[in-house]
DNA sequence: ACGCTTGCTGCGACAATTCGCAGAAGCGAG
DNA sequence: CTCGCTTCTGCGAATTGTCGCAGCAAGCGT
């Protein structure tokens, strides 16, 4: 399969160092497709590479988040997941604090608050970093009858 | 002060109960008045009640959030931080995910946003949890010279 | 192919935050 | 004022994520 070989060759254009660990999380995280987290990539990681530690996943989904070749996607207080990016996708996510769904935002709002905020403030809201946390439709509902 | 007894007031309508922990926790962030952490709550509240416990601290200081008396400012990755709401205040903030600056957004650029991620998503943006992420301007300069 | 430089990894310790439980206390009803 | 229901608290252990260090190896120049 040649994706795997792709990623490495993506990565190694950016300046990263590409190592087996590397590789196969990475293979991993794309593979796996869905929102996922360390300790799923972990585990299937270490299937292939018994030695693997954990940290190592951690600074590797980091460093591939540099890369922007990862997205990461969680509300605070939620565990960390993430998702490999997908060209075809915009990467801005908001995710929902109750449930942990997510859903994409157009690229273009993003932008047009991105560069309301620039000249409002002068903070540069990355796009590539951006993950916003709300309720779902479904999550809102609930709470719009249970309380408030 | 009544600033304690009105805090508390304003926690037992929304149906919270009040507590000494409680009471004492909301006075002393009130009191701090900057962005604040855990640990400084913890430390200057347990000297008026020896018996607190870190994990109280914590526990409250959620409540007081979902009662929507403090709002919650972190970038992910860095140690949470929060500070009483300011009703005059807007209350929604961008940090740098940097150097963890934190400036405020007009609440109408947010009210903007929120309406339109609600009619194209049908999520919504809570205006009261929100903290977004972004570079300072001053940050934003810096990784401008140096990089990309 | 060989060795250097520098970045990457495994590891264990550490910091930050959350959880489950059992007992204590707040608050509304009587 | 007392009772009872329910929520909070203290506690310790478990989770989640980070760090510093020393050894290993990827990629570069020769």
């Amino acid at each position: 399969m040649s994706c795997g070989a792709r990623l490495a060759q993506a990565m190694r254009e950016k300046g990263f160092r590409v190592t087996a660990q590397r590789a196969i999380i990475l293979e991993t995280i794309a593979h796996m497709q869905g929102h996922i987290n360390m300790h799923e990539v972990f585990e299937r990681a270490r299937e292939r590479l018994p030695g693997l530690h954990l940290a190592t996943v951690y600074r590797t989904v980091e460093s591939l988040h540099e890369a922007e070749m990862v997205d990461i996607l969680s509300a605070s207080g939620q565990p960390m997941r993430f998702a490999i990016r997908d060209v075809d996708d915009p990467h801005v996510h908001i995710v929902c604090r109750k449930c942990g769904a997510v859903s994409a935002l157009d690229a273009d709002l993003i932008r047009d608050l991105s560069g309301e905020i620039r000249s409002r403030t002068g903070y540069r809201l990355d796009e590539r970093y951006l993950t916003m946390e709300g309720l779902c439709p479904a999550c809102a509902r609930k709470a719009n009858g249970a309380k408030d």
